[in-house]
DNA sequence: AGCTAATTGAAAATCATTCTCATTTAAAAT
DNA sequence: ATTTTAAATGAGAATGATTTTCAATTAGCT
């Protein structure tokens, strides 16, 4: 048995971007590692920074083609802030919810989706017809409520 | 019974803004007016053009102020949109969410909440302690259906 | 009507994002 | 292993979005 030293995220993007005919450079890796290795939602400067850590010189732009590519094959998602700004949060393609911390920007899954089975009848008579749906929660975890 | 030109939304607004030792200026309530007529989501600079064409000359700069002040006031909701871009949409007060539709960009309410009778359990055994959420629905509406 | 703090407009400053294009690289083919 | 080639990157310029500054204006008191 060969020795993986790669983690699962990182296999399952290179597979995911092998599937589309896309190249898994050592950019593309680092942002996932940085992004899953960080249990929080990093800005899109803060991920060029630890980007820069892993490789040394990494251009900017590079890290903005990565998150939007990305998100297009779901292997990001962008989380919203209250202040406006945003972050970016690694998503193993799944159904999964994030919940954010607001004071440490923290990210927590919950795989449960409490829009599932919600009945859109009163909206879908409307003739809207409903295709996705963005949820996100906003709290405190342990240690910035202990700290508080 | 003296007539009133204003919208209830209008007087709503300003009644919030009374509240809290704000002014209600022309270029305020020239927002509220260019929101809730418009029954789409607009961006910054399409509300900044409409406002204009009600009051003429009008600062870029007062507009954004003024988002942002309404945003905590809660008169207007900051939307997301798949292409990474957002706009505003009217909103007064109470919990609402809202659907928009992905060619038009318009807006609809959709009062019941499909997060408020969830379950948070699972996510607050880990300590997280939710205190808001952000729900938003992308879909198409029936003009834009029947026009595809 | 006059006063005063809050608000505005305009332009500059700052910050975020995208684009361009010459160079590099992943991965397929040999 | 080397070559080939399209895809991807880096650096900086360009663009676009947002914020700041400050003098002038105005809403909402007395």
């Amino acid at each position: 048995m060969k020795k993986n030293f790669e983690s699962t995220q990182e296999s399952y993007a290179r597979k995911v971007l092998r599937e589309k005919g896309l190249k898994s450079t050592v950019q593309r890796l680092a942002v996932v590692h940085v992004l899953h290795t960080s249990r929080k939602s990093l800005s899109v400067g803060e991920i060029h920074d630890e980007v820069k850590k892993v490789l040394g010189t990494t251009g900017l732009a590079t890290i903005y083609r990565t998150l939007e590519m990305f998100e297009d094959l779901g292997l990001v998602k962008r989380l919203h802030f209250p202040d406006g700004g945003h972050g970016y949060a690694f998503s193993q393609g799944e159904h999964v919810h994030h919940m954010v911390c607001v004071d440490c920007r923290g990210v927590f899954d919950f795989p449960e989706c409490p829009v599932e089975s919600f009945d859109y009848a009163s909206v879908e008579k409307q003739g809207f017809r409903v295709k996705d749906h963005f949820v996100q929660l906003f709290g405190q975890c342990v240690k910035c409520a202990e700290a508080a």
